[in-house]
DNA sequence: ATGGCTATGTAGCATAGA
C-alpha cells in the first residue's frame, strides 16, 4: 500500500499540481492539510474523475483536512475524539484494513503564544486519544503536517531554531509520546539523504537554498512499519511553478 | 537585517503560516 501526506496550502490554488501528481505517483491514499475550502466547495468531481473518492473537513480560510482514497474510505471520524476543537484539523477514516488519521497539528506561532498552548493540549488530547485508537484497532497511519521538526537532524541550522517553536523540547517530548505508543517514523526507518526536509519558507530562496525543516511525518503502526518498504519526500514538487511550501512524504509497505 | 513570500478574505490591508 502506497500512502502519502501532503499539506497543500490552498486545494484551490494546488488542485492541478494534485490531479497530476496523482495519476504520476498512483497512491493508494493521500492525507490533505491546509486544504483552506469549505465543505460545500470541496473539488469532489474532479478528484473523481481520476479515479479518487474523497472525505474532508474543512473551514474557511485556515486548516482543512481530507483523505483521498482510490478505495472509498470507511468509518470516517471527524476531530479528536473527546477534544472540542472548533478548527477542523483531524479527519480519520478506513482504507483497505489500515486506519488512517490525517492530522494537521497547530503552528504554535511561538512559544510565548496562547497559540503555542492551544498546540501543547492539543497534542496532549492527540496522544491520548491514538492510544486509545491503537488498543482498538492495531493497523494505524498517522499521516501530515505536524509542524514538529522531531531532531536536530531535521533542521537546517539547528542552533538558530534552537528552542524556537517547532523544535522546542516540549514539542519534541509531544512527538516522542506518538513514538512511545508505538508508532514509527516512517522516514528514519531507511537511510536517508542529508538535509532532508518537507518544508521550506517561501522566501529568502530558502528552498535552493536547502534551508528547511522535516515536520510532515507519516507514522505507522508496529506491524506496518515491520512491513513497511520505502519512505521519502518527493521534493520534486517544490520545485513547481506556484508550489505548496510543503512537499508530499510517501511510504510504502 | 525582525525583513523577506504566499494565500485568504475582501477591496487596501490584515492575519496566518513555520
Amino acid at each position: 500500500m502506497k500512502l502519502a501526506a501532503w499539506n497543500v496550502n490552498s486545494l484551490k490554488v494546488r488542485l492541478p499540481q494534485l490531479l497530476d501528481w496523482l495519476a504520476r505517483e498512483q497512491p493508494d491514499a493521500v492525507c490533505l492539510q491546509e486544504t483552506k475550502v469549505e465543505d460545500r466547495n470541496f473539488p469532489s468531481q474532479a478528484i473523481e474523475h481520476s479515479g479518487y473518492r474523497a472525505v474532508f473537513s474543512g473551514q474557511k480560510t485556515y486548516n482543512g483536512v481530507a483523505i483521498l482514497a482510490r478505495e472509498s474510505p470507511q468509518a470516517v471520524e471527524h476531530g479528536i475524539g473527546g477534544f472540542i476543537d472548533p478548527q477542523k484539523r483531524v479527519i480519520s477514516a478506513t482504507v483497505n484494513d489500515v486506519r488512517l488519521v490525517c492530522a494537521y497539528v497547530p503552528n504554535g506561532q511561538s512559544l510565548d503564544s496562547d497559540k503555542y498552548r492551544y498546540k501543547l493540549d492539543w497534542l496532549k488530547a492527540f496522544s491520548s486519544w491514538l492510544d486509545a485508537e491503537s488498543k482498538k484497532q492495531a493497523r494505524i497511519a498517522v499521516l501530515g503536517d505536524f509542524n514538529i521538526a522531531p531532531e536536530d537532524r531535521d533542521v537546517h541550522d539547528p542552533k538558530a531554531w534552537q528552542g524556537q517553536v517547532l523544535c522546542s523540547p516540549a514539542e519534541r517530548a509531544a512527538f516522542q509520546e506518538l513514538i512511545g505508543i508505538g508508532f514509527k517514523d516512517s522516514f528514519r526507518l531507511f537511510d536517508q539523504p542529508e538535509k532532508s526536509f518537507s518544508w521550506w519558507d517561501y522566501r529568502m530562496n530558502a528552498f535552493q537554498r536547502k534551508m528547511g525543516l522535516r515536520i510532515d511525518h507519516v507514522l505507522l503502526s508496529d506491524g506496518l512499519a515491520r512491513d513497511c518498504k520505502s519512505s521519502r519526500i518527493d521534493i520534486e514538487m517544490r520545485r513547481n511553478e506556484r508550489p505548496s511550501d510543503h512537499a508530499p512524504v510517501i511510504a510504502v509497505f
